[in-house]
DNA sequence: ATTAATCTTGACCGTTCGGTCAGGTTTATT
DNA sequence: AATAAACCTGACCGAACGGTCAAGATTAAT
């Protein structure tokens, strides 16, 4: 085995086990004895690898943060704004259904006070929001689209497309007790995108 | 004092400072002695009038559920798809508004996987969303809106609205670490309405 | 082959958790 | 005034938590 190879083996699937307790059980919920089970090591081991509970947590919200913001760019991939925001949103839905874990542990972070990511919303996220709104406010001038605060705008967006990774359990309720099949989220996918264009006069 | 007065007080007393507490830390990082701190009641107390935790978080849930039903009312005090749907809209803002800390003990629950609600999701919320989706399939078939799922239309209305509740640190880091004034709210209440009016064809 | 560095792990530690309980106090009933 | 019912609470319990550590096993470098 090459050097370092198992370190990073290791990291990795702890980081793995990780994301599924901690999405399943929250910060609190999720124990260290739960995650070492799950990724088929002895707790202490864990330990050598990511001294703290908390340093373990905040490199995997690090990963999610980063996945999050390489997503984003599909937003400066088209010039004219009804095919850049069909592909964000269309992006952001693939997302949620790729990666529902990673969704819900972002949102449990930010329902808690976003203590640990305070700085990431503060700094990275607001600037790259602030390069999006200025976008969208140059559609809005050149008449491309209706009058609108941008930022309620994307808000509106991020409330949606994660929507169905946060609330997949009460939409499985609410669907004969069945997850959303392939047919029915691209049904979604499709009518998000529709209502969103058209509800800012993008389309018709 | 009247007969079962000091139950009465005692039992409200608890439970408001249960929602604070649950909100803040969610199921699993709340604790029997932060709630009795916040109610100003020995940790015994507590278990005088709740038996276990988790009943007294389900009784916190059930209260939830039935303001998030009575709420939901709104929607039927009007034919007219315009109206009806505005109300509710505007509702489930005010709601948010007003009531954050509900909003997000609900969401983290859906968060878990639903386990404590689930009866409720699967009987009464399933009842009350098929009566809905009947309205909407009227308007649909009269032609007041444009063809849709209804189903997805309810769920971007919960999920927008429900967003300024549960995405609230999210929000005011990206405000200038402010939380919206009563100007910005009302803004993004109109622009909600309107993306989602427009959206589905009710307007223009 | 030897040494150094890295990795592994069972056993253990102090702390905090939800919950219990006996015994005292207050309130309601007669 | 006497009795019963309801209420209150400090002290305590076993279990589970995050984290530590010494000693051994494995791997890499010379």
């Amino acid at each position: 085995m090459r050097t370092n190879q198992i370190r990073i083996n290791n990291e990795r699937r702890i980081l793995a086990a990780a994301v599924k307790i901690f999405a399943g059980y929250g910060y609190q919920g999720a124990t260290m004895r739960k995650i070492a089970e799950e990724a088929g090591l002895p707790k202490a081991n864990l330990h050598y690898y990511f001294q703290t509970k908390e340093q373990l947590y905040r490199q995997v919200l690090d990963g999610i943060f980063k996945d999050w913001l390489a997503a984003a760019n599909t937003f400066d991939e088209c010039e004219e704004p009804v095919e850049a925001l069909r592909g964000y949103i269309e992006t952001k839905m693939d997302l949620s259904r790729k990666r529902p874990l990673e969704s819900r542990i972002w949102a449990e972070e930010i329902l808690r006070g976003a203590l640990l990511i305070q700085d990431q919303l503060e700094q990275t996220l607001a600037a790259w929001l602030n390069t999006r709104v200025k976008r969208i406010t140059d559609w809005i001038n050149t008449g491309t689209i209706q009058a609108l605060n941008p930022r309620i705008l994307m808000y509106m967006i991020w409330a949606v497309t994660q929507h169905f990774a946060d609330f997949e359990s009460q939409i499985r309720a609410l669907n004969q007790q069945q997850n959303l099949s392939d047919e029915q989220f691209a049904e979604a996918k499709t009518q998000v995108v529709q209502t969103i264009l058209k509800g800012i006069g993008a389309l018709d």
